[in-house]
DNA sequence: GCCAACGTTGGC
DNA sequence: GCCAACGTTGGC
């Protein structure tokens, strides 16, 4: 039995990595590297798959926001820079015989038209108990149910008709 | 730039 | 194993 897709949100700063820059990227697919936390870590090496999906999201912008979608297109493997002195998330403790972190590699899917800013998810009662609105929620890699990926696609579609109606 | 919330480190 | 100190995250 095929395993049935999984969802994720996966922030990023846009001043060091936006989905701009997933989409300039070669075959517009990143690796997902310097996660430096050990419950992003462990999603990133045992449960995120090829085929899932993944919400990219704006971090320490005005406003945060989602802004688009990506797809796994392969699974937890060791994050070299890691090992890579120099390397900015560069870890001593690190080597390839003993990786500690992972990675994951996603292609990007969607640049929506308009951004989801937070505000409007707090706003939507289908996504209260999504984890990136949880109180002191800080985790870069976390869990998204299928029900709240496809709500943010709803209210992506919602922003876009509505920006195309307003527009000359 | 502030600061609350959280994770990690290290002395004991 | 506790917990204070420190570092980081990320919204505001």
């Amino acid at each position: 039995m095929p395993r049935a897709p999984q969802y994720w949100l996966f922030k990023s700063e846009p001043e060091s990595f936006s989905i701009r820059d997933l989409a300039a990227a070669p075959k517009k697919t990143t690796g997902w590297d310097g996660v430096r936390n050990y419950q992003a870590r462990n999603f990133l090496r045992d449960q995120i798959k090829p085929d899932d999906r993944v919400l990219f999201y704006h971090s320490s912008v005005d406003p945060p926001a989602v802004a688009g979608t990506a797809v796994v297109v392969r699974g937890g493997h060791p994050d070299s820079t890691a090992w890579k002195k120099g390397d900015h998330h560069f870890d001593p403790k690190c080597s390839p015989e003993n990786p500690i972190w992972y990675t994951v590699d996603i292609r990007l899917e969607e640049i929506f038209d308009e951004p989801i800013p937070l505000d409007a998810l707090r706003r939507e009662p289908a996504l209260k108990d999504m984890v990136l609105l949880q109180r002191g929620s800080r985790l870069s890699v976390q869990p998204v149910t299928k029900r709240e990926f496809e709500t943010v696609l709803k209210l992506a579609r919602a922003g876009s008709a509505k920006s195309k109606k307003g527009k000359k």
